[in-house]
DNA sequence: CTTCATTTCCGTACTCCCTACGGAATCGAG
DNA sequence: CTCGATTCCGTAGGGAGTACGGAAATGAAG
């Protein structure tokens, strides 16, 4: 019988609510204070650092003082969310093509301003203003095409969730060059062992001949980059296809 | 200067190198022995009750005993990961689709079988046998179209991305229902207050003409499914169209 | 000016995590 | 039996989240 309602919602959309009257001792601090210290600490130093005890120290106060505001840290990572995903301001008009390709330079660049984003799970997201913003726009975007509506829903997911893949992966990089102080490329050299002691020719003859062609002389990243484009067009290309087979 | 090797490779690869005669106390355990305790654990709790403590203790040790197998918690992680990639045993021939329709196959198994393989990050993937078949059986699956080396590795690199990320993201689905109890539907019941409450129908239009037209009713995962076969099934074309482009 | 309801503030305590360190225990070889 | 090598592990330190209960600070009422 435990079907307590989730106290997330309200403060998800606390800025649409209007100010109750004052009553009782003052806060010192506010929601969107503490939301926005974590979130530049996190951005500074990673997730884990924006510990409730660090969020505390960094506002002066102690840690169980942050429980007036929010109910837990996991609640409080959902807020820190949707504050960066309705920042990315996803407005504008255009074809197709330019809004979703508007869509996913913000979200790289969001990813890239706050690379933490990657260390959280984006199943049941927080269903905020900003995550709602992100569907509208993108779902917007596909519906230029005039795709009927399920498959309108279907090409927006899809574009999407490819699109915040390779954001978050890019993301990831950025972590961990951070944490362990080497770039990816620095990481692959020092595992050159890999190749001299361990790599199997014969039981990988395709990478092998790969290698031998000089396609692995790209950096990490780079690669990363290439795959993605490429991806990318291919979904646009075929949701656009799509669109003219069903209208025709 | 502190340029150590990675202490990590010689255990990934461990099945390849020779048993060393025995000098010294003989060991109770064996790292085959601590990686599949931790992965039985993981897979029946979740990663983070596969603590050092909880495997020692499962394999009735003390929890500083596992040390001697495993530098640390990562690198343990890394060898679960591993394993249980080795295990899909990706093999056997056929058409392009068909080898990559085996490998989504035993890729979603896989992640069903071991949810919390969505909760370690997939940059910079430990480099051991388990991985590297993966890698070399998708881009054996691509090499039979005869794309030029570049393209190979774009597109192969696209579709474990696409795969993958469509695997991670039913086990996360999993998880949340094991650790809250809830189905996703059931989750997305317990916020009908969105609806009612918060949900901004004019600045949402393309959202809320979706739901008029009833697209929204499937279940959430089901939809999830529908966006990945979609995305999938643009990809293969794409890729395939563009094989025949740059071979005519 | 006092009283009181209301709300914020926070010290203490509990549990659980990883792991550095150093010494004890246990084997084979000589 | 001795000794080198290796495994085993008790102790201790540091950090995480948060339940609980009471102290402190305010506006309003009398």
């Amino acid at each position: 019988m435990e079907e307590f309602q989730p106290r997330i919602l309200p403060l998800l959309w606390r800025r649409s609510v209007p100010a109750r009257k004052a009553v009782g001792r003052p806060p010192r601090l506010s929601v969107d204070l503490v939301v926005t210290t974590a979130i530049r600490i996190a951005d500074a130093e990673g997730l884990e650092a924006a510990s409730m005890a660090r969020v505390a120290a960094e506002l002066s106060v102690a840690t169980m003082s942050l429980y007036t505001y929010v109910p837990s840290r996991p609640e409080l990572a959902d807020l820190m969310v949707d504050e960066v995903l309705w920042a990315r301001d996803l407005r504008g008009g255009g074809t197709f093509r330019e809004r979703v390709l508007l869509y996913a330079e913000r979200t790289f660049a969001m990813y890239r301003a706050h690379p933490w984003l990657a260390e959280v799970s984006r199943a049941r997201p927080p269903l905020g203003p900003g995550m709602l913003a992100e569907s509208e726009y993108v779902l917007a975007a596909v519906a230029t095409l005039g795709l009927p509506l399920r498959r309108l829903n279907e090409a927006a997911t899809a574009i999407s969730a490819w699109v915040t893949s390779a954001a978050r992966h890019e993301a990831e990089g950025i972590l961990l060059r951070r944490t362990t102080g080497r770039s990816t490329d620095e990481w692959w050299l020092q595992r050159g062992e890999l190749w001299e002691s361990w790599f199997d020719v014969e039981a990988h003859p395709t990478m092998t001949a790969i290698w031998n062609g000089g396609a692995f002389d790209r950096a990490a990243d780079e690669q990363a980059q290439d795959a993605y484009e490429y991806g990318l067009g291919l979904l646009l290309d075929g949701i656009e296809r799509s669109a003219h087979d069903e209208a025709g």
